[in-house]
DNA sequence: GCCAACGTTGGC
DNA sequence: GCCAACGTTGGC
C-alpha cells in the first residue's frame, strides 16, 4: 500500500502545531471532524504512515506550518459520546459512532510557513504542481482534505525556500 | 467585523 | 424529495 498525503486544518488559536510539539510523544488524536466527508476520509481512506501537511486556518496568517504522520488509523470519536464535551453529539449510536479521528504524530515543524497566499501567488502564476490543490478552490473548507504527492513535495520545498 | 460559500435541518 | 432557513467556516 503506497502511503496518501493530507492536510489538515487547525485553527492555532485552539490548537497550534507548537500545541502538537508541547505533546510528551509529539502525538494528539485529532478530535472534533463533525463533517461527513472528512469523516469518511478518517475512517475510510487514512492509514498509519500517512503524511500530513498541518495548516493554520481562520488565523492572521492562514499556513501550511508543518508535516505530521499518522500514527493510528480510524477510530471512533470518544468525545461524541462525551456529555460535557464541546463534541458530544447526543444522536450518535455507540453501536453505530458516527464520526471518527485518527492520531497524528509531529514530523518537522517549518522553518518558514508556507502561506495560502504565497500558494495562491504561486498557482495564479501558472505552477502547474499546485494550481489544482483542494485547499486553493473556491469555496473549499474540508477540514481534512487530500493532497496529491506532487503538491506536498512542492509544498515542502517552498518551505525550505528552494 | 463582513460576507460568500457551504452543510445541515426540518417543514411540507 | 424539495428547498428555505439557519449555522458554520474561514479568508479578507
Amino acid at each position: 500500500m503506497t502511503i496518501k498525503y493530507w492536510l489538515m486544518k487547525s485553527e492555532p488559536n485552539t490548537y497550534s502545531i507548537d500545541d502538537l510539539a508541547a505533546q510528551t510523544d509529539k502525538t494528539t488524536c485529532w478530535e472534533g471532524v463533525r463533517n461527513y466527508q472528512a469523516r469518511n476520509l478518517l475512517r475510510d481512506e487514512i492509514a498509519v504512515g500517512d503524511r500530513v501537511l498541518f495548516y493554520h486556518s481562520a488565523c492572521k496568517q492562514p499556513a501550511v506550518v508543518g508535516t505530521a504522520v499518522v500514527s493510528k488509523a480510524g477510530y471512533p470519536d470518544p468525545f461524541q459520546f462525551d456529555p460535557k464535551s464541546n463534541y458530544f453529539d447526543p444522536k450518535s449510536d455507540p453501536n453505530n459512532p458516527r464520526w471518527y479521528l485518527v492520531d497524528i504524530t509531529l514530523e518537522s515543524k517549518f522553518d518558514r510557513p508556507v502561506t495560502l497566499a504565497e500558494l495562491r501567488e504561486l498557482a495564479r502564476s501558472g505552477r502547474a504542481s499546485i494550481k489544482d490543490m483542494v485547499l486553493l478552490q473556491k469555496g473549499s473548507r474540508l477540514s481534512v482534505q487530500p493532497v496529491r504527492k506532487k503538491e506536498f513535495d512542492t509544498i515542502l520545498k517552498m518551505s525550505r525556500g528552494v
